[in-house]
DNA sequence: TGAACCTCCGACCTAGCGGTTATGAGCCGC
DNA sequence: GCGGCTCATAACCGCTAGGTCGGAGGTTCA
């Protein structure tokens, strides 16, 4: 799937290593021209493909008790019960943030006997980022070269 | 200041080059060491330092309608009616959701005659996404390396 | 099987977000 | 200065998000 548009032309590989988005132009010769004037009535807001996904992942970032989930999970697997002991908040809201972490696929679970472990999905939340800064050069080059 | 603590040590530079953020410890030694055992009814959230501005970074990208105004802004700047001709939403609505962007440092504006131009200020989308990747060693990988 | 434990789900409340219309404030041209 | 264009702010409204509590469901073990 072209991020750019639905034409089915055969697809470039993006440069960058860190995604399978891929689109028809490379990233410095950007598909869309922007026109200097408002587009006509019947004009579509820009919905970039894949924006279910960034909402997701994006949404389950923004709120500060999942970050601060998805740091206790750095590195190691924790149980929920050793999650909300590193909280104020009461173990549902706790189990309904993790819904929405595991949603968002930054995390994954797995029962192992009377609990359920959590464990971080480093790799999606590196996909996600990449999915969103493909479209921002100069991020890129500051997030690659520094 | 310390990513991981308010001590006022000397902090080590970090090894990620895209961000100004220290720590006491390299990355691969975390600061906190956390307890297997849920920790006592005192202790605090593990909140991080810039946990604000970390809250504006991702609430601003956390919808889709700014997402696709920093896309718009990509490669040229833009004036409040251009912007406001590519959506579908009224013009107050556009405005709110530029002054959350630019509450969140990710676009600057200045008055032009009559128009307003909104840019897009990359460095800050890459700082922003440094300040919270830097918390994953194998994000960092990944984005680094691919 | 029944008790104890861990986790999730449903109902409910409140606050905040995203949308609208109406209005006000800043620049321009006449 | 006045009218028109451009943009921001205020007031309002509906919906979602995030918190609580109570209770259901699944697992372990005697």
């Amino acid at each position: 799937m072209c991020i750019d548009c639905a034409e089915q032309r055969p697809l470039l590989a993006h440069p960058l290593p860190f995604t399978n988005v891929m689109s028809h132009q490379p990233s410095s010769t950007p598909h869309r021209i922007l026109s200097a004037v408002p587009l006509a009535s019947s004009a579509q807001a820009p919905i970039p493909r894949g924006g279910r996904e960034l909402d997701k992942f994006f949404k389950a970032l923004s709120d500060q008790t999942r970050r601060s989930i998805l740091r206790l999970l750095r590195h190691r697997e924790l149980s929920v019960g050793e999650i909300v002991g590193n909280f104020r908040l009461s173990q549902p809201t706790i189990s309904r943030h993790l819904s929405v972490l595991k949603e968002a696929q930054l995390v994954t679970d797995s029962r192992s006997g009377q609990h359920v472990m959590y464990r971080l999905s480093p790799e999606e939340l590196a996909r996600g980022a990449g999915r969103f800064f493909i479209h921002f050069d100069e991020c890129q080059d500051l997030l690659t070269r520094g």
